[in-house]
DNA sequence: CAGCGTATCCAAAGCGTTTTGCACTGCAAT
DNA sequence: ATTGCAGTGCAAAACGCTTTGGATACGCTG
C-alpha cells in the first residue's frame, strides 16, 4: 500500500487541500501548518502520484523527443543537451529511436500521443509534418529541417543547409577540382539531404561545371552507407593527380566512405578530396582530419528546448517561429 | 475538449464498462457491441488518456533507463537496443543521462521514483546500489557491473571484466613488453574501472613484473580524458623500441589518448601499444586498428530488456538473476 | 455594536479510467 | 411452474490528486 496525500493529511493534521497547497504553492498556507506538512511528507517519505495530477491537470511534463538513430553522435550530443534544458526546468523526455525508417517514425509519434506529452521535438524526422499536424495539436519543435509556413503551433530550428553546401561547391572549386561526387542521403524523405545536395549541384551548375562532371550516389547517412557507396565510386575509378573530390551528406557517413578508400590504399586529399557534413565532434579526430560544414547542432538544440518551454510554462504559440542558424564551412585537411 | 470513454460509450450506445472490457479484453464482450465501439473509437479518434489508466491500474509501461553519457557510444547502442525490444512489448523508456556524475545520478534515480516508472534499467551506473535499494523496490537491472548478493528484486548483468582486463596483461607480457601504463577510471565509484585496473596489475604482478614497471593514471572514461592523461605520461616518455605498452580503459578513452600519441608524432605500437576495453563499433576504424577487449554491450543490453520485461509481465522476481557474459580479447593493430 | 473585508482552512467534486458487484435474460434441469 | 446457472451488460465506486466554493475567525470601520 503506497503512502497518498490522505495519509499526509491525516498524519499532519490538515485537509488533503492544505497539503496539496503547500506541495504546488497555488495558495497561502501559514508557516505553521507548513511545516507539519513536511514533516509528515519527510517522515512518511511520501512521493505525489503523478498519475492522479497528470490526470487532473492534464498536464505530464513530459516531452517526446524523437531522433532518426541515437547512435549517430550528432543526434546523441542533441538528445543530451535537449534532457539537460528541459530537466532544469522539470520535464523528463521519453526518447523515440526509429532507426532512419519512416515507419517505426510513424509509429513513434502515434506512441508519443498515446503517452500524452506535453510537446515533442523531433530531430530531423521524415514524416509528412502536415500529416503529423493532422492528428495532433501538441507543440511541436522540429529540428535540423526547413520551415514550412504553417498557423499551427509548430517552430522550426535549422541551419541553412542549401547554403552550407553551395559553399563547399565553392571552396571546392575554388581549389581546382574538376571531378565531383556526391554521396547524397535519401533525398525524397529527407529534406536536408535533398537541400545538401542540390545545394551542391546548383552552384557547380552556376559555375559552368558540366552537369556529367559529377555523379551522385545515395545512401542513408550511415558510416555502413558511406562505406558502400564509396565502394561502388571506387569501382571505376582512376585517381587522376587531385582533381577529384567527394562532397559527402554526413560526417558519418564521410568516416565510412573514407575507410572505402583507405582499404584501396588511396590516398586522401592526394587521391580524392572529402568533405563531410555535420561537424561532428570526431570528425577532427579523423585522419586525415575531416573537412566539413558545421551544423550547429548545440546551438539548434538549446534554441529548441528553449522554444519548447516557452510553448508549455509561457504558454507562448509556437506558429511563426523559426529559428536560422549558421552553417559554415570548416576547413581541415581532407582536402 | 477530449474525447473521453464516455463520449464512446454514448456513442456506441453502451456503457463505460463495455468500452473499457473491449479496449482491455479482459472480459467477453459480444462481438456485434464490439464491432460498435470499434466504430465509434475510430469515427472520435478516442485517444485513451493514459493517466487515468495508470492512475487506476497502478502501472505506467515505462522503464525508466540511466547512462552515464549518452554520446558515448558504447552506451548509445545499449540505449538503442533496449529501447527495441522493451518497445516490441509495449513500454517506452525514459531516458536519464548523468553526463558521468554521480550527484546528477542521484537526482537521476529520484527522478524516475518521482515518475513512477514501472522498473529502472541502470547501465554502469555509480550509485550504490543499497542507497538506491532503500528508497524503492521496483524491479531494477544493472547492467554492465559486477553483482551484489541479496534478496532485493534485482538483477544484474554483466561481464567479466577481471578476466578482461587479466587477458591483456597476459597477452601484453606474451608480447614482450616490459614497462606498462594503465589509463584508469574512476576506480572508486565505478566498480568496472577498478576491476579493469586490479585485473590488469594483479596479472603482471603474479608474472613477477616488478610494480614500479607499471605507471597508474586516473580519468573518466571520456575521449578528452584520454587525451590529458596520454599527454600527461608523455611529459617523460622516451620510446625505447616497442618496450612500452598502455592498457587505457574504455575504447573512446584510448581514442583520446592515440590523439595525444599522434600529436607528438609517436606511431602505434612502434613507440608505444594501446590496449582499449568495449569494442565498440568505431574501435576497428581507428588507426591503427584498436586492440581492446570486448563487452558484449548487445548482449547485455537484450538480457537486461528482457529480465525487466519478465519483472514486469510475468511477476517474476529478479532476486538472485545475475547474467554472466563472457568478455574476450579482440587482438587488432595497436599493439 | 453591526457590517464588512481579509486571512486561513476545509469538504467535496471531479479528472478518465478500471473493476466490482449486481441485474437481467434465457435456457436447462428439476 | 420453479429453480439454478451461464452469459452478458451496466451502475457506481475507486484510484490519488487539484481546485472550487464556501465556512470560520478575526480585525477594522463607521
Amino acid at each position: 500500500m503506497n503512502i497518498t496525500i490522505k495519509d499526509i493529511a491525516r498524519h499532519a493534521g490538515v485537509s488533503t487541500a492544505t497539503v496539496s497547497n503547500v506541495l504546488t504553492q497555488k495558495k497561502y498556507v501559514s508557516s505553521n501548518l507548513e511545516q507539519q506538512v513536511y514533516k509528515a511528507i519527510k517522515e512518511l517519505g511520501y512521493r505525489p502520484n503523478v498519475y492522479a495530477r497528470n490526470l487532473k491537470t492534464n498536464r505530464s511534463h513530459i516531452i517526446g523527443v524523437h531522433v532518426p538513430d541515437i547512435t549517430n553522435p550528432f543526434f546523441s550530443e542533441g538528445v543530451k543537451i535537449i534532457q539537460n534544458v528541459a530537466g532544469n526546468e522539470g520535464y523528463q523526455i521519453i526518447l523515440y529511436d526509429s532507426d532512419n525508417n519512416l515507419q517505426s517514425e510513424s509509429k513513434n509519434f502515434e506512441s508519443m500521443l498515446d503517452a500524452h506529452v506535453d510537446g515533442i521535438i523531433a530531430i530531423a524526422p521524415r514524416i509528412n509534418i502536415d500529416d503529423l499536424l493532422k492528428i495532433t495539436d501538441v507543440p511541436l519543435v522540429i529540428m535540423d529541417r526547413p520551415p514550412l509556413k504553417t498557423d499551427r503551433n509548430v517552430a522550426f530550428v535549422y541551419a541553412d543547409n542549401y547554403h552550407g553546401a553551395a559553399s563547399v561547391a565553392d571552396y571546392l572549386i575554388g581549389k581546382g577540382y574538376t571531378r565531383f561526387y556526391c554521396l547524397a542521403g535519401p533525398i525524397k524523405i529527407v529534406s536536408n539531404a535533398e537541400a545538401r545536395l542540390s545545394g551542391f549541384t546548383e552552384t557547380l551548375k552556376r559555375h559552368g561545371i558540366p552537369e556529367d562532371a559529377c555523379e551522385i550516389h545515395y545512401g542513408d547517412f550511415t558510416f555502413d552507407s558511406g562505406f558502400a557507396l564509396m565502394k561502388e565510386v571506387l569501382k571505376n575509378y582512376k585517381p587522376e593527380g587531385s582533381a577529384a573530390a567527394a562532397f559527402i551528406s554526413s560526417d558519418i557517413m564521410a568516416w565510412g566512405a573514407m575507410e572505402a578508400l583507405k582499404e584501396q590504399r588511396l590516398k586522401m586529399p592526394r587521391d580524392m578530396g572529402i568533405v563531410g557534413y555535420d561537424n561532428i565532434y570526431f570528425s577532427s579526430f579523423l585522419y586525415p582530419k575531416l573537412t566539413t560544414v558545421e551544423n550547429p547542432i548545440r546551438e539548434m538544440s538549446i534554441n529548441a528546448a528553449n522554444l519548447m518551454l516557452d510553448a508549455l510554462e509561457r504558454r507562448q504559440n509556437l506558429s511563426g517561429f523559426s529559428v536560422a542558424l549558421r552553417s559554415a564551412l570548416i576547413v581541415r585537411k581532407s582536402c
